[in-house]
DNA sequence: CTATTATTGTCCGAAAACCGCCAGTAGTTG
DNA sequence: CAACTACTGGCGGTTTTCGGACAATAATAG
């Protein structure tokens, strides 16, 4: 396991992947650093080509990721986040929404649920799920990154 | 739902089915008649096949029982109790026995309890399922019962 | 040495608790 | 009235907790 950290507008990022891909993208918030488990290894190298994707997409000159995932997760939630991938920059959309794209239309609270264990934050793109009333109802790194995220973006929401 | 009573050898016993087929037998033991919930009615021609097998088998004069069942149950209970009914009358297995039967060699408490979730008692012979010492370990209608219905089918176990 | 009785280890399945929700009501403000 | 808040029930996957109709040992008695 591989990890470094990019300086982004919005704070520092941790970064983690394996030799399949990226398995976790973070914002740290001044938090402390990694917690350093066992085989966890400094490699810039290998995430050259997600910084520079990074920076393009701070920069504005990037609307879609191209880049190898790896991150581990139940079926349900797999396809959760795949289906999330397919909302573009400065769209939003309901939970309700993600539901029924999966086909599952009354999975409404599970989906909240696989949203919240989506580890790769920005690339698998959670913060664009918001409430069926417009408000932003629930993010990991909290609401107020969720908003900057989405202005940054374009995207209209709610206070 | 439909019900009726039985009177055996080893005690009255009561029967319910839907359409479908049997889905409890059980020895009332002196316990108050079946809790009369909605939609349970009395109907002694809908078990006239169950009864006739019944007397047969405490005449002896039957070695395996030939009826449709509807118990309802999760997917790992009714993969022990269909495991269950490949116990001939005679023998005796343990629940590690049991637990290996349906490749779950681990699973050897979980079948115990699955083995007392079974509603339908002596079709679905719980009863000879018993500790891999040769003692009788638990029965729901009580050792004594169990012990009772063994020595009915000749088999051998320890007190 | 054998037969019983405690003790301990271990493990799953079942049941309950948990939520980054949502729609439908019913109040509550202006 | 419209808009907003507060409350309620229903929902489905995950996570956690729990408990037992076990089994393999150790301890004890005969």
């Amino acid at each position: 396991m591989y990890y470094t950290y990019y300086q982004s507008p919005l704070g520092d990022i941790a970064l983690t992947a394996n030799n399949e891909g990226l398995t976790a993208l973070s914002f740290m918030q001044g938090a402390s650093p990694l917690v350093m488990d066992k085989n966890l290894i400094a490699c810039d190298q290998a995430f050259a080509q997600v910084c520079q994707q990074l920076t393009e997409y701070f920069n504005g000159d990037r609307i879609t990721f191209d880049l190898p995932l790896a991150q581990t997760g139940t079926p349900f939630q797999q396809q959760v986040w795949q289906a999330l991938c397919s909302i573009k920059q400065g769209e939003t959309k309901s939970y309700a929404w993600l539901a029924k794209k999966i086909n599952n239309e009354k999975a409404v609270r599970a989906v909240g649920a696989a949203n919240g264990a989506n580890k790769i934050a920005l690339i698998i793109p959670c913060h664009r799920v918001i409430g069926s009333n417009g408000k932003l109802t629930g993010y990991a790194g909290g609401l107020a990154l969720k908003a900057k995220l989405l202005m940054h973006e374009g995207a209209q929401f709610r206070v």
